[in-house]
DNA sequence: AATTCATTTCAGTCTTTTCTGAAATAGCTG
DNA sequence: CAGCTATTTCAGAAAAGACTGAAATGAATT
């Protein structure tokens, strides 16, 4: 079933686990895995042979995987079938990731909180319940805002935006003596119990 | 079956929906998102007429939630049924779902890479494969020591991060400048293609 | 210790998702 | 265009996961 090295297959069947706390299936989670490890790029039939599955299986999972962005098509000289690989810089990979995800989970679940705050709230509850939802689209607007900010930036700035993580803190905390900014806008900030 | 109104009742379905994207079941994701919006805690028995489910599944589900830490627990004086709602802080709420996803997510498959890695490499291909691995292994250890370094921050704190966003590479150009850093190990960099 | 009310458990059912094999499609090549 | 070879599609099988009702457990009250 499985002809991979030990270290492999560990790897493989770590990511096909994982791939089900995901949205993706076992079987996506170990082609890309497969892929990601590989020397060279794989022809689909290579695949199934080295993960068990079948032929169909391992089309329709690339053909998610490529829904992702998460694979490169490649072509060798006088051999008509394709082959694949993953991008080979993790940075990108990571953004791409993060950019699907976007797409799939923040961007639609704002447009529904935009939408339902858009209506006016009929009782007490409804009233309680917009509140709520407002300090969610402020939370997932803020971070959304932060992401498109930062997705931009090469690997060797995000390395360094990373590498200085909370020491950041010590300029805002520098600035705000200085000259002591306004608070955030309350709607953005209500139920604010820690700080 | 839902007795709910339009407003809160899109926003409960859509997490449930969002929910099957997650590693989390539809009716994990409805209740949560009910608790969410509720302006007073909720027992099991309102929120399976509130959602058209069985009594059973809404324990079920709790228990699940619990488990995330993202509920909490109440008692009304004279009233021996357990009541539920989410903690009010969404920042609060946003460090937990973290902490969480990163102890399912994160630290296992870094736990599986260093396993691996601590192996010697058979062959060229598995050399090839540890490479890669060691790749992946660098980009989330540094994604998880800045979150293990910003996870403390304070909400003001927090806010302040984001906002700041891509402006903090001037400061690290600037640094640039003035005192050129070595660049970062290899190992962490190998396959860079953008800069 | 019996009653009442709430929660939990779990075996079985139902639903959804994943996977397969066979057939259809597509693209070369002679 | 006939013959290859590779890929895709899709109906149904298989597997996984979610949900239910009934029974068990627990905890407070009389």
């Amino acid at each position: 079933m499985m002809k991979l090295s030990p270290q492999i297959q560990s790897f493989v069947l770590h990511f096909g686990e994982m791939g089900s706390r995901w949205g993706i299936s076992r079987t996506v989670g170990q082609i890309y895995a497969l892929l990601f490890v590989s020397a060279r790029p794989l022809c689909a039939e290579e695949m199934a042979a080295a993960l068990g599955i079948s032929r169909s299986n391992v089309s329709m999972s690339l053909r998610e995987l490529q829904a992702w962005n998460l694979v490169l098509l490649k072509h060798l000289p006088d051999d008509r079938r394709d082959f694949f690989t993953t991008p080979d810089d993790v940075w990108q990979i990571l953004r791409t990731l993060a950019e699907e995800r976007k797409k799939r989970e923040v961007d639609p679940t704002l447009a529904v909180l935009t939408d339902i705050l858009s209506r006016p709230p009929g009782d007490a509850d409804e009233r309680f319940a917009q509140a709520r939802m407002t300090q969610m689209h402020g939370l997932i607007g803020q971070l959304s805002g932060w992401y498109d900010d930062v997705k931009g930036l090469d690997n060797a700035r995000l390395t360094g935006l990373l590498a200085l993580g909370a020491k950041v803190t010590r300029l805002l905390d520098a600035a705000e003596k200085i000259l002591p900014r306004r608070r955030a806008r309350p709607a953005d900030v209500v139920g604010e119990s820690q700080s």
